[in-house]
DNA sequence: TTGAAAGCGCTAACAT
DNA sequence: ATGTTAGCGCTTTCAA
């Protein structure tokens, strides 16, 4: 038994199989003008000795690293988790690694993480800013020539051309949640999201607001409460909100622990959903769907995300067309038990 | 303006420094053996033409690539994203990047991550089998030379010496709640977990038993339910078994899929937690917390996990020591409301 | 079709 | 303290 198997070399194959290191290189990559003997010779002494190519000696004469980076705020966060999940295994299939960071929303690690992702060589990377306005760091990500994806983020372009982007249509979103809550005779809805620095809470709000203009009714009713996506915190607002003297009917909150917070304020005061108080969930987690009762929520794909941004930037790695480079994902509303007419009072 | 920056390489560098590559090399580097003049006129040159050290023929040098590889079934399941998390925020204080892959439990696709981190000459790895069985991979794994750190998983090491390995005391959790439950007075206690196949549920079955063993009470009473990990398989599983003629009075359920199918169950069978039914989660999941009653949990610091892991396999990258080489987690019991004594019927 | 040889950008050993 | 040089393992001309 040999004690350290992974030696072999490219020259040891070589040696092994009679041949030059370069037959050994044709043969196991494009089997272009070899042989039918060396390449057996070739095939069966890498196999004996277990031959497995360095990858990083490789790169450094193809300029590629068969990886791509994948930067956002949280991979633990259900919002991201999936995201990354579905990315990986599209970009696995093509053999491709993905090195992931957490920024924490942190600029100045977005942009550390960025420079180490460029110095890493990676052939491209997805990424999902914390705010849409970390300037310095996207013009740093623009001279890095590797192919870059944005994830829901309004990240300006260079010049006119935008970056590929996968987005998802939160605005339409919104509308379609507030206008059924609206259908429903509510007149005061809260929004719980978390703030404005990002598209996915902007594009919240705009829907929400369009949603009251264009049902004609007073735009006093619609109460936006931006917050961070910390579940006391949210529980504390959520319960202020509801103490007030014309407390909303209705609330439309993000995400897991924005939607924990509220419905725990609710019962402390206790309110009863969908009786005294109608909720929309912002995300379709697995809080929403198994709540007791089942929570309404708006839902888009998460996979999809992750799916249509390692296409766009496979797309774009490949150097095939242009192709489109954007991809606007919708979002439903999925119907259950938390919203009824508001109270009569 | 340049076009395309980052082209700068180090003799670049040490022609605008009017020095020698070497002396570059030294002066970005250890800085040791280099004069102030030199140290100065390197830094500007390098700030100047915005050198980026080119990691990937570094590491054809230096044998190290400054990533480590993280194998887990899937990181979106909130019971790994959390110590993915914490391991990368760990790992990058040190300057590592970390690559994800999921293997959906899917032994030949471990073995060819495992081979792929290792072409990539990956400094070490994280991982979670989704077995503690796939004998062939871990031998591979263990030709690798790279470190390893094994997550909550038994895998049979090298010889005697176990894989070091970050370990969650399932067991004693499990006997906690167990005994916790028969103290109040329950004899008829569920355990739903996901199979035997892996540590967790081994241990856990374990410490059930154990409960009921000490307690000298009918070991009949000691319901184990396998069942995977789908809220839909553990519904119809929980409905049959609470519709049995002796049913448990008291469950204890994995995660939140099974969980929620556990209280759906209940809730559709129109038994009342906890006065029909006592519950206790495994894992604190946000269900858990924000279920109406809240639901009584085990719980354990995935983030801890994450860290320690991190810190085990730095331990080892720096060969500082032999220092332990295994961690053992401590698992508590959150009480809550969905526990109190069974009806008496 | 094959072999020989020139690097990829860097570090480290060796000279100076 | 600094410059020179030999590779790290691989791909890829260029000859043969």
């Amino acid at each position: 038994m040999a004690e350290i198997v992974s030696k072999a070399t490219i020259r040891d194959v070589a040696r092994a199989a009679g041949v030059s290191v370069g037959s050994v290189s044709r043969a196991l990559n494009g089997g272009k003008n070899v042989s039918a003997r060396v390449a057996r010779d070739v095939a069966a002494a890498a196999e004996k000795l277990r031959y497995q190519p360095d990858f990083q000696a490789r790169s450094l004469r193809t300029r590629t690293t068969g990886m791509v980076g994948c930067l956002v705020s949280d991979v633990a966060n259900p919002l991201y988790a999936s995201i990354v999940q579905a990315a990986e295994a599209r970009l696995r299939e093509t053999g491709l690694l993905m090195v992931v960071a957490n920024t924490a929303n942190d600029p100045a690690r977005e942009r550390a993480m960025v420079a180490a992702f460029r110095s890493r060589r990676l052939d491209g990377m997805l990424v999902a800013p914390g705010s849409d306005e970390n300037d310095r760091a996207w013009r740093d990500l623009a001279t890095g020539g590797a192919p870059v994806v944005i994830l829901d983020r309004d990240v300006p372009g260079e010049g006119d051309r935008p970056w590929p982007a996968v987005l998802v249509d939160h605005r339409e979103g919104a509308r379609t949640a507030t206008r059924y809550l609206i259908g429903l005779g509510h007149r005061r809805i809260a929004l719980l999201t978390p703030g404005a620095r990002m598209r996915p809470g902007r594009e919240r709000i705009a829907g929400f607001k369009a949603a009251f203009a264009e049902a004609d009714i007073d735009p006093e009713g619609a109460l936006i409460c931006l917050q961070e996506s910390s579940m006391d915190f949210a529980q504390g607002d959520a319960l202020e909100l509801l103490r007030r003297d014309r407390r909303p009917t209705a609330i439309i909150a993000l995400g897991t622990r924005i939607l924990a917070g509220a419905l725990r304020a609710a019962r402390d005061l206790g309110h009863s959903v969908p009786r005294d108080l109608s909720v929309i969930a912002v995300g379709d987690t697995d809080l929403a769907a198994v709540h007791s009762p089942a929570i309404t929520a708006l839902r888009w794909s998460l996979e999809d995300v992750g799916r249509a941004a390692a296409e766009l930037l496979l797309q774009r790695l490949r150097g095939t067309g242009e192709g489109q480079s954007r991809a606007l994902l919708p979002v439903d509303l999925v119907l259950r038990e938390s919203c009824v007419p508001p109270p009569t009072t």
